[in-house]
DNA sequence: TTTACGCGTTAAAAAAGGTTAAGCCGAAAC
DNA sequence: GTTTCGGCTTAACCTTTTTTAACGCGTAAA
């Protein structure tokens, strides 16, 4: 299972990181919320580990930035102090569990795999296999199953194709997904997804059920019809 | 079934969130009155739960301004105390069940199943479909078959037309209708509403007995005559 | 009945998005 | 080391969508 774990105490960190990859776990260590929000659009995580306080980024801003991308990955709080007030809003920003420091090893781990568990239901272990219309796409390696043969994905295509699939009828944020692929979502960028989104829409074009709606000013919306 | 909850408990919030994501629920929390109205406007729910007294926007205004765009979806309102003119209050302005704190779970499930059963009659799953007049309304797709052909409407279109659809027939709110699609019911968005009912008012002539009324310094609502 | 005010409508301005092509740049091939 | 190629960005041009302006009319209050 890989971990992104997100602590800019580096000696904590390291601590945390070594136990859990002594448990079996895959750990990936960064020391401020926006490294780790690099991180987490590069690479598949199953469980998230962060920090409230940070520089940089802190855990709360972290969390609303992956919860727009994502809205199911379990993302677990550390915090120096009890406030309870931190708590509540961890809480209300899509946190699955809190744990206040110091805390010993054995109840992180115990937490971590209570919300593995709890979770494990809708998890898709290892590689995605999804069915957009007719259509059949591997994000794990980026191909896209057509007509014609198959489409390899470049990266791009790929992470926007990705996020609007796991977002099926919802919409996906300009902004949020802007700096989750390129980084920042400034006026340029922003042209470049545009560019991306017509490229997808010429390759899902083969089933004429499947649109890419834009809702003005907001974000893209894939819908498919049935 | 999506479910919209509103609780400022967080504690509570995560326990009923958990509860009835494990009975196969959807749901979203939001820990007051104005994120769960603006989570609302942003997508489809079958049902609600919200907490009476909450920071920002308590559950009775909430409910109001929901009540002006939606008078079916079920409420179901959750109190501290079994305060008498609270729970008189709360279903005169349109609550369907009411539940006192402390409740067991299972007590829970069986109101939200028994007022789903209720209303399930006219429950849309999934995909609307409207008869407005002769013509044929899809929200989803966005889209109005008119005898000329299919006419895609634009996103501020769609969701003025949709709140108009939904509220056949009763007055719908200006100032709530610009909180849900503006967001904000500033004088020009009020002008920019009145350009779109023109031009909705243009889309459906092809119907003459289709008429959107304006009820002066009400809001408008649409009524077909026959 | 006069005076605001709210709404109806059309047109123009501004913002956002759709699409294609050209330019750039780094990595692989030669 | 140079060339070639693939992927991404920027530019350009056009369309669509939304907002703002302008002017006229009806309604309700003073």
């Amino acid at each position: 299972m890989n971990i992104l774990l997100a602590e800019d105490d580096l000696n904590l960190g390291e601590l945390l990181s070594n136990f859990l990859k002594s448990k079996g776990y895959t750990v990936d260590l960064t020391r401020n919320g926006k490294l780790a929000f690099e991180r987490f659009n590069q690479k598949k995580f199953d469980f998230c580990i962060f920090d409230v306080m940070m520089p940089e980024m802190d855990g709360f801003t972290l969390t609303k930035e992956i919860r727009e991308l994502d809205k199911k990955i379990p993302i677990l709080f550390l915090t120096a102090k009890a406030m309870k007030e931190d708590k509540l809003e961890g809480f209300a920003i899509g946190a699955d569990d809190y744990l206040t420091k110091p805390f010993s090893m054995e109840e992180l781990l115990a937490r971590i795999e209570a919300i593995s568990r709890r979770t494990e239901a809708d998890k898709n272990e290892g590689d995605e296999k999804y069915h957009v219309g007719i259509i059949e796409y591997e994000p794990t390696y980026r191909i896209l199953h057509l007509k014609e043969g198959d489409k390899k994905l470049t990266t791009k295509e790929n992470q926007l194709l990705h996020l609007l699939v796991k977002n099926k009828n919802e919409i996906l944020d300009r902004q949020a997904t802007l700096r989750a692929i390129w980084g920042d979502d400034n006026y340029f960028n922003g042209r470049s997804m545009d560019v991306y989104i017509a490229k997808i829409r010429k390759l899902l074009r083969e089933d004429p059920n499947i649109e890419i709606m834009n809702v003005h000013g907001k974000g893209f919306k894939l819908v498919i019809k049935d």
